[in-house]
This record gives C-alpha cells, structure tokens and sequence, in this order.
DNA sequence: TTGAACTTTGAGTATACATTCCATTTTTGA
DNA sequence: TCAAAAATGGAATGTATACTCAAAGTTCAA
C-alpha cells in the first residue's frame, strides 16, 4: 500500500497537497471576478480583466481552473446561495420569506442575475452542463417553495403546490428579466403583487 | 424644387433606388438568417455562415445592412410579430388567444425565444437599443393584454389592469425561459394554470 | 537543509469573428 | 447605347478572446 498523492494533474483532481499560498490566490481570482461581474457584467469580466484584478498571470490561472466559465459559474452560484433565507433546509422559512429573499438578490445583484441569464441560455447550447447546474438549483428552490406553501395550506396536493411554486417562480423570473429591460419598472410591487395570488 | 434621390450611402436612408437584385438578395439574407437562428440559435449563426447558405460575400451583406446585429433583431422582431392573432390591433382578440398565440410562439420557435432573450439580456450592456425595441414590445404586448382583461371584466380599473397584466405576461417568460433550460418542462400546463388565475 | 511538489510568470498560440475596401460587374432609366 | 448608380466578390484588416507551456520561483515536511 501505498499513499497517493495525485492522481492526475487536471485541477479538479487536485486537492492533494494544496500549498496556503494557492488557496489564497484562489480566493483572490473569486473575490476579482466577484466584484466585476456584480460592477460590469459578463462581456467586461474578461479572463485579463480578472486576472488583473487578482494581480496574477493568466498561467496561475489555469494552474487553479479549468475555464473561465467554471469561475463565473461558481460565483454566480455562491452569489445565490448567500442570500437563502434558511440555508439549512429547516422547513421554518415561509413563503414570503422566500419571497423577500427572491427580491433581495435581485434588486442587490442585479448584474449578477442578468449573468445567470446570459449563462443559462447560452450555456444550454454550450453543452457546458451550466444549464443542467441552474435546473438543479431552480428545482430546489421550487421544492423550498412548494414546501412552504403547503406549512401555511395542509390541504393542498404535493402536485397542486408543485404547480403553484413553478408558476409563481416563473413570474418572478419574468418580472426580474422585465426589470433588467427597464430599470424604471417596479419591481418589487408587481413581485409583491403576484406573490399576493399564491397564498 | 428638387427631387433629393438620395442623401446618405447609408445603408438605413437608401431605398431611393432599388435594384430588384438588390431587394432579391436581401431577401436571401433574411431568409438564410432566419433559418439558421431557428436550426441552430444565435451562436452558429455567423456572418459567414448565413452569407454561405444566402449565396452571397460578406461585401454584398454589408451593401445591405449596417450590421449583424440590426438583421438578427430585424428576424426575431418579425418572428414574434408573425404570430399575433390580430395585428390589425382591432381589439377583438380575448386573453385565451393571446395566451395561445404566446403558447404558440415558445413552442413552434424555441431557439428564436431563446435568441431574443439572448439578444435583450446582453443588449442592455450593448447600448445597441436592443433593449430599448424589446420594452416597446412588451409595452405593447401588456396593453394588448390589458385591454382583453378588462374587455372581459369592465369593472377592472386600468391600472389594476396592467398590473395584472405585467405579472401574468412575466409569469409567462419565466415559464418560457423555464422551459429552455428543461424541455421536458410541461410548458403548456403551466402556461394554462398561470393563465386560469387571471381570468 | 534538502528536494519534490506546488505555484507563478508572461510571452506566445490559436483562432474566430465582424467589418472594410475597392476594383469589377450588373442593372436601370433615359 | 450610354452613363450613373447599385450590387458583388473576396481578400485583407483589425481586434478581442480564451487558453498553453516551459522555465523559474516558492513552499513545507522530513
């Protein structure tokens, strides 16, 4: 027997040996593409622009990602992830919690819910699996919802709360992407208002 | 007085005189982009590949059209128009034919509703006015929706109206951009119970 | 202290793309 | 038939991008 101390050398297989210094760096390219995809959106959020930022070379870079798109792929993620209101999964978070915790990411981060559109649909043709990654997460979000609708109605179906979840998170969706046209439109009261139908 | 027949080599201000080979290519152009966004969305449709299947140089589709980008929203804007149940705008059309015209679109034309999305997501940044066209759409759109609802129900002020209007047609797009990331998503279903809540 | 593994550098590669230029050809009305 | 205007071909331009690689530097456990 024998201990192994790598495997391959592809960065996803890594995290044999990692070095403080790497980690750090790593943290530093997440916190640099954080920061100008929340000021400047995807199309100014260049591998340079990151780099530049992190104050490192393109070639560290790849020492720690794969791609560039996995980099925007996890701090869209982790952006999202932030602002749940019961990240447990407790089942003590209400509908309009959930609801507020929709409006907070999307009138806070704006920029960074215009990317999880851009990745989302352009991502599904990209065969990049981003898509498959949104569906997941959507889908849990749909079961939170779901859940929460039912703590507050015990006679509603599973399917019936199902249905109802999807529908209200697709207008959600749409009223966030209407806003992303028309910064002017109110957001927040039409959310309001179309969570006002669901409980 | 003189007849002014022509005042800039734009390409926007000419039409003072047409060549019919002129107008045929065009048409070939628009054709070709058409199909190509529809086969293979917005990312394979290149300039050269749509000057390929039009039969044409990149010289010619410059004579023609400022950019790409204009001929690509020119496609998506006469997509959606093309399936209005009255674009006479007689105001006879009920909320049920909107929905299924809407239904009709997503369905019959997926990539193109993907394209737009795509085209108004990042055209925001693009200062192309992308966006800009897009709003006066959906503004259009929530007008059209407005009135069959209160066509429907007199007593429904006008606000309310458009309130209810802006949350259904967002409820909508979100089911539509639902659907792109998951074809297996029951669209139709969904669309159909959002619907049921606005009558 | 040593040295193997890890990290960084930064110039270099690959390449895909929209757009321009202009000489040549075609159309059109008179 | 003629000349002006429009259309065409297609090579060339310019630019922006993600990504690679070999060599040099750094870390850290033994």
């Amino acid at each position: 027997m024998f201990i192994q101390k790598r495997k391959v050398d592809s960065p996803i297989v890594r995290a044999m040996v990692r070095y403080q210094v790497g980690i750090q760096t790593e943290s530093r390219i997440v916190d640099a593409a954080r920061e100008l995809l929340a000021e400047n959106g995807l199309e100014a959020t260049t591998l340079k622009a990151i780099c530049d930022r992190a104050g490192v070379q393109a070639g560290s870079f790849y020492n720690l990602f794969d791609s560039k798109e996995e980099l925007v792929i996890r701090v869209v993620r982790e952006s999202i992830n932030a602002i749940d209101p019961d990240p447990d999964g407790d089942g003590r978070d209400t509908l309009d919690d959930l609801v507020e915790a929709y409006i907070k990411f999307i009138t806070e981060e704006p920029e960074v819910a215009r990317v999880y559109i851009q990745v989302a649909v352009t991502g599904s043709h990209n065969h990049s699996g981003a898509a498959a990654r949104f569906l997941r997460h959507h889908e849990r979000r749909v079961e939170r919802f779901a859940d929460a609708m039912q703590r507050s109605d015990p006679d509603l179906g599973t399917k019936e709360s199902m249905v109802k979840a999807e529908v209200l998170l697709g207008a959600l969706d749409g009223l966030a992407f209407r806003w992303t046209l028309d910064m002017g439109f109110d957001f927040v009261g039409h959310v309001r208002e179309a969570a006002a139908r669901f409980v």
